[in-house]
DNA sequence: CTAATGACCATTA
DNA sequence: ATAATGGCCATTA
């Protein structure tokens, strides 16, 4: 567990049921949104289920990846109330 | 120390 | 609309 884990998992963890962030959004959150590479980088080995890191997403509006899958983070997303069209969120 | 990698992003063609 | 490119930063080999 590294320090830049921590940050990003304080922002993260506070995202509320049904609504999503951008990697990048998290990184400006953190100071600077040249930082959305490594949220994902950092998100990736997040395995704790208290981070919902599946409300992280792509700012194409594509879900991004997942530890499990990407159709899984869809279907988490979905049971939230999240609407995804074609696999695009909205 | 250097180099490669990745759940990214904005720009360009 | 898609595809390629360069840049960014933390981690890892």
């Amino acid at each position: 567990m590294t320090i830049w884990q921590k940050r990003v998992f304080n922002i993260v963890k506070n995202i509320p049921r049904g609504q999503v962030l951008t990697y990048g959004e998290v990184a400006q959150k953190l100071g600077n949104k040249n930082l959305a590479r490594a949220v994902g980088n950092a998100l990736n080995k997040n395995r704790d289920k208290a981070v919902p890191c599946h409300r992280v997403v792509r700012s194409d509006g594509r879900v991004g990846g997942f530890n499990r899958g990407s159709a899984e983070k869809i279907e988490l997303l979905k049971s939230e109330g999240v609407k995804i069209i074609n696999g695009k969120i909205r």
